[in-house]
DNA sequence: TTCAATACAATTTTT
DNA sequence: TTGTATTGAA
């Protein structure tokens, strides 16, 4: 098949760059990454290229997985040998190659940021740092954008004399986490670039090894990142970046859109190609989306233009209060998908921060739309996944000290502060780390020789029986396939039991748990050890920020920044008000510096330019924050569009908006006085959440799509479940109960062998056996886990 | 050590 | 208003 069928002459162009540096600055819905996997077809197909030379950065897993997916159906060859990825991902293999060159040990673990939060936290503890005068959180990001722009601990400069203590959380905070042998996210970068900076030898490797190099989203990259292309670039410069500086909505995480100038400067020989035709959005969007940037001064002026039609003008709409917002949207939404008999996989709702999702959740409830909000809490973000992890990886690292922090009081086992301080003197003054440090109390403990060490009775009895239950998990990892493991950790930890408090909120988070043996299963084929660092690796690389199930019937909620590289046909932008879009932060800021307004001004920009043919922009005239009720100011940036592109801008008087806000036909109780409109609404909102409940937990199947993917899915109803939205791995059915336990029975469970039944009692839809194992102890399990076979 | 009361702060989040 | 982190009593 020719790749270049259907290309336009600049895509085609693109594509056909193939030597030299190439700078492509693509306008939205230009069809960029359309030119990128056609370049790369193009590159193996008709110029002869491996595959394992060429490099393609992504900015993230899921853009990566797109990118493979769609070369697949383009080429049909082997695409396994390619590099696909994030920086990180590339960057943490590459580190594990090459640990010894820098000093690591190659099965280091990689910190996210609550992790790195945690480390920060303890590191000004031990420095006398007060953590109200110095917010953990603000010392965290200082460090962090200092190594974004590849400033270590040894080059920091404080600006000011309160920044010495950053400097110095900095430095320990880096040799602290040396010593848990952990990365952070920010050290996956820098310590690639120190690698190719300072071994010319591993540098000229894969300089070698990748004459080729694709970058997307170019104009998110931070200097490390940038460093990193030019290191690789340096030798064949065959480097082909993909960016749009009016896209650049993340320069608060360190990125720079001022890197795509910098580009020009450095390979001034650079292909500079321009995508100026929009294939998305209709005239009418397009030139709003256009009137709204121009405003910005900080960048290149582009021509975008299309073919499509002019298209319906967009809505204006003032609602009186969140309230109608949220009902206007509604009711909108139930009319385009009747009137046009649209998918209601075509809408999205869009805001600028999440706690504006509330009150729109409440309001799709209400009328039973289906909805999606991308980004609530992640999966692997949620405490109880965090702490299995914890245990996993204190099981495959024993000096990750945060995880052993983590995990050594849940289930709480008496072991608190105090004892904790006990542990890591002692293991210190054996030159331990407090991970090593139990391991040997488990050792001494099996050799009777607990008197040696300084813990008092009852420190020493609850410290030595979890040295002990580590001790057998570390033991555990050479001998079980990595389900297995899991399955033993939860087991032995209780800590499913520990979970299961009664409430709904403890069943979820046993779901949660559950769900992943889903993925666990998938590492199965790999020897215990390899499939044990491949996932945790995994998992600290991976979010399924939205595995957005194009397919399903449902709208999507999502804030204007997840939106990025999204597209549907109707967009409502809600919150269009000054202090919301743009935010009052950013209002601040700009009050030294522009560049946090212009940065708001391209949020709307990505935001307006997602819709295809339909746009609605609504702002309120009062609306309750943080608990306290305020009229508000249209958002500066509406003016900016000009009123002949848009309908609906009659602002109704307060009075005419006072009455809409209590008309009949909108409030089914009216008569009743705002609280009890109010009540009767919330009582509405609660027995649609649980009929929603019973969709989900009763009768038949389990399927538990929801609860795994990372937003919450509303209004699930009994006869269209969603279909499964983390398309990882498939799902395993579940073993189901179906024996019941009786005291006495005699069982045999696949790791401890045979065992009495000493009670056994259901709780919610499992039971809870607890039985007597000869010489493994009593253990309480969970039926539905344990296999237990009555004998 | 644990749990409940209290204080406090509050964007955005690709890794 | 809401969620989280810290503090103080049992």
């Amino acid at each position: 098949m020719d790749v270049l069928e259907g290309l336009n002459s600049a895509q085609r162009e693109a594509v056909q760059a193939v030597k030299g540096p190439v700078l492509v600055l693509a306008g939205p819905g230009s069809g960029k990454t359309r030119v990128l996997t056609h370049r790369i077809a193009h590159l193996i197909d008709d110029y002869g290229l491996r595959p394992y030379q060429i490099m393609a950065v992504t900015f993230t897993n899921k853009a990566a997985r797109e990118m493979v997916s769609r070369l697949e159906a383009l080429i049909g060859s082997d695409t396994s040998r390619l590099t696909i990825g994030t920086f990180h991902a590339i960057c943490a293999r590459i580190l594990r190659r090459e640990a010894e060159h820098l000093g690591l040990s190659s099965s280091f673990v990689i910190y996210d940021t609550d992790d790195q939060r945690r480390l920060i936290k303890r590191v000004m503890k031990d420095l006398d740092i007060d953590t109200k005068q110095y917010r953990p959180v603000r010392v965290h990001g200082a460090i962090s954008r200092a190594k974004n722009d590849l400033i270590t601990a040894e080059t920091y400069q404080p600006p000011s004399y309160l920044y010495e203590a950053i400097r110095r959380v900095f430095e320990r905070y880096d040799k602290l986490k040396f010593e848990n042998n952990a990365l952070d996210f920010d050290d996956l970068l820098l310590k690639t670039e120190e690698l190719f900076r300072m071994h010319e030898d591993v540098r000229q490797h894969y300089q070698g090894r990748y004459p080729y190099i694709l970058v997307d989203e170019f104009q998110d990259t931070n200097k490390a990142q940038y460093e990193l292309v030019r290191w690789l670039a340096a030798e064949h410069r065959n480097v082909f970046v993909v960016g749009d500086e009016d896209q650049s909505i993340y320069s608060w995480r360190g990125a720079d859109f001022r890197n795509v100038r910098r580009f020009q400067e450095d390979f001034s020989d650079a292909q500079v190609i321009l995508l100026e035709q929009n294939y998305r959005s209709s005239q009418t969007i397009l030139d709003a989306a256009q009137a709204v940037i121009s405003h910005n001064r900080q960048r290149t002026a582009k021509t975008l233009w299309t073919d499509n039609s002019q298209g319906a003008p967009i809505q204006m709409f003032e609602a009186y209060d969140e309230r109608e917002e949220a009902e206007y949207v509604a009711t909108e939404i139930m009319r385009v998908a009747q009137e046009s008999d649209r998918s209601l996989s075509e809408c999205a709702v869009m805001f600028r921060t999440n706690a504006q999702s509330r009150v729109l959740e409440d309001a799709l409830v209400r009328h039973g739309i289906q909805y999606r909000l991308v980004g609530a809490i992640r999966f692997y973000q949620r405490r109880e996944i965090k702490d299995v992890l914890a245990y996993l990886r204190l099981i495959h690292n024993p000096d990750d000290e945060i995880s052993l922090l983590r995990v050594i009081n849940v289930p709480t086992r008496g072991i608190g502060a105090k004892t904790v301080g006990q542990l890591q003197s002692w293991a210190a003054s054996l030159g331990l780390t407090p991970g090593h440090g139990l391991l040997h109390l488990s050792q001494m403990a099996k050799e009777n020789r607990l008197s040696e060490t300084p813990f008092k009775t009852r420190a020493r009895r609850l410290l030595s029986e979890f040295a002990v239950l580590y001790g057998k998990l570390a033991d555990a990892k050479h001998e079980h396939s990595l389900s297995e493991l899991l399955k033993f950790t939860l087991e032995e930890t209780g800590y499913l039991t520990h979970l299961r408090d009664g409430t709904e909120e403890g069943e979820e988070r046993i779901n949660n748990v559950r769900e992943l043996f889903s993925v666990t299963d998938g590492y199965n084929n790999y020897t215990p050890a390899v499939a044990l660092a491949r996932f945790l690796e995994d998992s600290a690389l991976y979010s399924e920020t939205d595995e957005i199930d194009q397919d399903a019937d449902a709208i999507t909620m999502l804030t204007l920044h997840s939106a990025k590289g999204l597209e549907f046909d109707t967009v409502f932008i809600v919150g269009m008000e000054e202090g919301i879009c743009p935010h009052s932060r950013a209002l601040e800021e700009s009050a030294r510096d522009g560049s946090a307004l212009e940065e708001e001004r391209r949020l709307v920009y990505v935001g307006i330019t997602r819709a295809k043919s339909q746009l609605y922009l609504i702002r309120t005239f009062r609306r309750t924050l943080y608990g306290a009720s305020e009229t508000r100011e249209p958002s500066q940036f509406l003016r900016d569009i000009p009123t002949g592109l848009t309908t609906g801008n009659k602002v109704r008087s307060a009075l005419a908006r006072r009455r809409t806000a209590a008309s009949p036909e909108r409030s089914p109780t009216s008569g009743l006085s705002g609280r009890d409109l109010t009540r009767q609404r919330r009582a509405i909102v609660q027995r649609a959440r649980e009929r929603r409940e019973v969709a989900r937990g009763g009768g038949g199947s389990r399927d538990s799509s929801e609860h795994r993917s990372t937003g919450r899915v509303g209004n699930l109803s009994e006869t269209k479940p969603l279909p499964s939205r983390r398309p990882v791995l498939p799902q395993k059915e579940r073993p189901v109960v179906t024996q019941s336990f009786e005291p006495g029975d005699s069982v045999t469970h696949h790791i401890f062998g045979v065992g009495t039944v000493v009670s056994s009692k259901i709780t919610g839809e499992d039971e809870e056996v607890t039985v007597a194992f000869e010489g493994r102890g009593v253990k309480r399990l969970m039926a539905s886990f344990a296999n237990l076979v009555k004998n």
